[in-house]
DNA sequence: TAGATTGTTAATCGATTAACAATC
DNA sequence: TAGATTGTTAATCGATTAACAATC
């Protein structure tokens, strides 16, 4: 796989073309150009072939991209047929319901263990995913294989627990709590999501659209 | 408030603002300079000083910035002083774990009601949100005003559901499920929580990392 | 062959960074 | 006053778009 140096826009397109390619294997449809992906996507046809070309020659003069060889390059430059191993740490609300809901075997990882500190959770298995206790987390990390970390404590154990992983050698992190964990001298990997974070844009963008609309009929009503 | 066009890279950036004044608040520092807050995020001091002046003059030169003060105008921008009205579709997992544990108060928001479709459900109350039918939700639009819904319904609803929304007079959605509701014809402001997107982020990230890892090493060895 | 569409090079656009006068 | 730091203008950098030869 070619990997040059790939912008970020570059990365966060990419699983937006995942999800339309497998939309369109759902519609039964094989072939498809850069202009009507772009049209679909709200992106250009220039944009496209240059995203795809960082990581190699995917389509065919005359014709366009084949949709499930595409969507097969596009899953493997994501690392979704690597079999990640992941784990999860604090089975909250949030946690639980990742554990119930979000089918980690559909984007390539496999959940192998939950962590808690509740004793009444320990022991337990839901979704086939054992919870185990707080205080096994090292010598687990030491004798298995964990690519990525889903990291759903409550806010005050995110730095402490960030400092249990990375020790232990976890180098990615998916990190659902509000705090800033990305440190300057830190080499470990973090995606955040950020729910407020999400909300607050959401907020701006209403903002503004209300401010336009009041302005515009002020200027309205001024002129009679 | 002076409100130019401003790029979304700026927008982004706001709420992490916010959170790292939050954060020195919490430590008792009154008093930042666009260096220091460059530091601790990571971002130059330029860059700072240019995403603030396109919302006013929060600084004052040869000081810096009052930090309560421009926490104060980064929170108005965002229109976290407007009291925006909230409600949710769909009281499964995710949507429970919402409700009960996303503080919306915190972020200016107002969760009013809640709406499912399961009659065990229906009449219930969580964290003080009644659940409601959905089948109450177009007399409730029209009688309440709703600034954004959240929309933690299956995959198989949220095209349906948003329909509902949209016509009846709401104009931005907060979206949970994994379905691409932007749509071109649309002038809803759709903001995006994909979890799939975001882990697949992060799984080319760590693919990113191994592949220049053994690289090097098939380099190294070569060498001898 | 003619039409279509790619991959890539060049041009444009926008965002980030640097520099500096203004001023607290 | 001297030192510090802003807000803003100019310079740089990078990402997106346009153009086009290659070719299916």
């Amino acid at each position: 796989m070619k990997r040059l140096k790939v912008s970020n826009n570059v990365i966060r397109r990419l699983p937006r073309y995942l999800r339309k390619l497998d939309e369109l294997t759902a519609q039964g449809i094989t072939r498809v150009s850069s202009s009507e992906l772009g049209q679909q996507l709200g992106l250009t046809p220039s944009q496209i072939r240059q995203d795809f070309s960082c990581f190699g020659e995917f389509g065919q003069q005359g014709y366009g991209y084949h949709v499930p060889a595409l969507r097969e390059q596009v899953a493997s430059i994501l690392g979704m047929d690597r079999h990640y191993c992941a784990i999860l740490i604090g089975v909250g609300n949030i946690g639980h319901a990742l554990i119930d809901n979000f089918c980690f075997s559909d984007w390539g990882f496999q959940l192998s263990a939950a962590f808690d500190v509740k004793p009444e959770l320990i022991g337990t298995t839901f979704n086939k995913v054992p919870v185990m206790s707080m205080e096994d987390l090292p010598r687990y990390l030491d004798e298995n294989q964990v690519d990525i970390a889903v990291l759903t404590v409550p806010k005050d154990a995110a730095v402490p627990v960030t400092q249990i992983l990375t020790s232990h050698g976890v180098e990615a992190i998916w990190n659902f709590t509000n705090v800033e964990l990305t440190e300057p001298n830190s080499s470990t990997i973090v995606e955040n999501i950020h729910f407020s974070d999400s909300l607050l844009s959401l907020s701006y963008y209403v903002s503004e659209r209300i401010d336009e609309r009041n302005a515009r009929a002020a200027r309205e009503a001024r002129k009679g």
